[in-house]
DNA sequence: TGAGATTACCGTACACTGTACTAAACCGCT
DNA sequence: AGCGGTTTAGTACAGTGTACGGTAATCTCA
């Protein structure tokens, strides 16, 4: 008799961590128990136990994943340029991965992937002749923004382009009181105009963060 | 006989928030659950139900608690002054009750406090001549550094000024390979400089934005 | 060849979670 | 005194992470 074993890819840590992110993609964090994992697997819930050793290591596992899958900086190349398309590739990661950001604020063991990444984000800027103390006030300036930005981002109840009209009704319903005039000129006047994307403020914040880094490394603009 | 009921204040919704929220801080949001909420206020797990209809409207409960800690900006000010003093705020309330910021990215239900926080923000920076454009980017911005800071914060294994030397020894013996010569280096000459404390470098980025905010305003410097 | 060790996987059980359902106790009324 | 709404509890159930032990196949070495 064929066991269900037999039956599918041989288990292996690498293909618990993969299931567990695509699982969390498509189902949400919660989801992600080790039960609902194994079963996606076609396997038993102690069987992963034999690959990692419990919940918080596939925590820990998939935030580095998501990591790994953003490619490094080249510490050779323009800084601006550099960050700037870094930090687009994180944002982008977080994106295909909202629940990664919620994990970054509770896992503090970081993997492989995210050491690499920070080391060469770190190399990019010193090469670049930034000081150890700038280098550090830069990452900590960027990172914050990319991070909150994501944090934001994930809060919305609503995806990209042109589906903002849902959220405001709700709140909508509040400014029968005239409660809070500012937020319904914002709403109104920027954010339900056609095209709105949350996600294109991000560029905006970028750029003023940038230029105010390039001031400050004292590039010949 | 007296009862447990007669020995403590009555219940309502206020205090099942306050006590959420104190314990939250003290023992971490995983140890929220009915059951120890309810022991921590001497009753019993299907008591606070009265009071509220669910663990969701809890979460969305405390992290209105939190938002109704933070002083709001004053419309008629110094609109920089405001916004430098309101970033302060947040991220002292932030770090105050750290669990907040992980759980502001599963909420989307706003609450009373929270809203009028951000009208009075909005308002802020309308009343200082801000287009209801650069107001939407300069909100995001400042929100998205507020939120990424905490979020940084909040995974730092250690708190506060001097016990850095401790994350590092962890990553230190990963660097008997020399692959991350990088972070070593921000380590040794900058994190572990006597008197170094991560927060400081909230100030750095706060500057910086706010300086671009101003040039961007057309104010006078 | 065959016995013992190792690897890969799984069944059962337990303490814990949120909460639905039910019932008892308390309160201010008439 | 007794009624009806308000407040408090008890019990029960499905779902969670995982400790502990077992099984079956594979490998090692005489």
């Amino acid at each position: 008799m064929p066991t269900a074993a037999s039956q599918r890819p041989p288990l292996s840590r690498e293909r618990v961590l993969e299931c567990a992110v695509t699982l969390a993609d498509e189902s949400g964090i919660d989801a992600l128990t080790i039960r609902t994992l194994a079963h996606s697997m076609g396997t038993k819930p102690m069987s992963l136990y034999y690959y990692v050793a419990n919940k918080d290591e596939i925590l820990d596992g998939i935030v580095d994943m998501v990591f790994s899958e953003i490619e490094l900086p080249a510490p050779e190349g323009d800084w601006r340029e550099e960050m700037e398309l870094r930090a687009h590739r994180v944002r982008s990661a977080l994106r295909r991965h909202p629940w990664a950001v919620g994990l970054l604020e509770s896992r503090s063991a970081p993997g492989q992937a995210t050491l690499r990444h920070h080391e060469a984000t770190l190399a990019t800027l010193r090469t670049a002749g930034f000081s150890v103390q700038l280098t550090a006030h830069a990452y900590a300036l960027l990172d914050s923004y990319i991070y909150g930005f994501a944090v934001q981002e994930a809060a919305l109840p609503f995806e990209g382009r042109g589906t903002a009209a849902e959220i405001t009704s709700p709140i909508v319903e509040r400014f029968s009181t005239g409660e809070y005039p500012r937020m319904v000129e914002i709403a109104v006047e920027h954010v339900l105009k056609p095209g709105y994307d949350f996600g294109d403020e991000f560029q905006f914040g970028l750029d003023l963060i940038l230029d105010g880094l390039s001031r400050l490394a004292g590039d010949a603009d």
